[in-house]
DNA sequence: GAATAGATTGTCT
DNA sequence: GACAATCTATTCT
């Protein structure tokens, strides 16, 4: 099938941008690096509504079958994780709480259940469709420091659950560096010793950020 | 600003 | 039947 065409939209400043899928291979590498790597990078969801765009504050590595926290802890392959098992650039998506969305990164190789989970971003384009979606005014910064509030305000639904997001129109395109911080995750507690890793990373200089940082 | 409770449903025991 | 990778409204200070 012929490769799709690079979206064009308008940037923060009224810039022409053009937004295309990061390859394959930024994703085929333990979560723990593209968790750092993702820092800054822009996510994408080509909507019928529109495009939104958001750069990305702030995720957190969920590193296989050995990490407590992780769905995929001890291996557990269910209907639910099943894509976690797969090739690396798809999307894991699933619901918390019975209502909150949640977008993830499939990492990593085949059989190497790993993930990152998208937290925060800021808005980049499409602002005014997010914050319909939310309900919200757009100049609010809650519009997207959040896991669950991302995923309103960008679209996602667990329909994209499996997506490729190198051939789709959601996906993650080539953003800005940024300083990077780490922290321990967020909501894991029962995890014991794992929940304190420091394997959560955000931009420490962006009014995004879900949680603030401790220091 | 901080703390608390309630929402609400797929997934697994 | 219990729990969950959260968010919001409400009730304090």
């Amino acid at each position: 099938m012929a490769p799709r065409k690079p979206r064009a939209g308008r940037g923060p400043a009224g810039l022409l941008t053009v937004y295309s899928p990061l390859p394959r291979s930024f994703y085929a590498r333990p979560a723990l690096v593209v968790a750092r790597a993702s820092i800054g990078q822009l996510l994408v969801h080509d909507s019928p509504e529109g495009l939104s765009v958001g750069r990305i504050v702030e995720c957190e590595a969920y590193a296989g079958p050995d990490d407590r926290a992780a769905h995929s802890f001890g291996g557990r392959r269910t209907a639910r994780t099943e894509v976690m098992f797969g090739s690396p650039g798809f999307a894991y998506v699933f619901l918390v709480y019975g209502l909150h969305v949640q977008f993830n990164l499939v990492c990593a190789a085949p059989d190497v259940p790993e993930a990152v989970l998208v937290r925060a971003i800021e808005p980049v384009s499409g602002s005014a469709l997010m914050a319909a979606r939310r309900g919200m005014s757009a100049s609010k910064k809650q519009l997207c420091n959040g896991p669950g509030k991302l995923c309103r305000a960008l679209g996602i639904t667990m329909n994209h659950y499996g997506e490729d997001l190198c051939q789709g129109k959601l996906y993650l395109s080539r953003g800005s560096r940024s300083r990077i911080n780490t922290a321990p995750r967020i909501g894991i507690d029962y995890a014991g010793e794992w929940a304190k890793r420091p394997w959560r990373f955000f931009d420490p200089d962006s009014q995004y950020v879900s949680v603030a940082p401790k220091g």
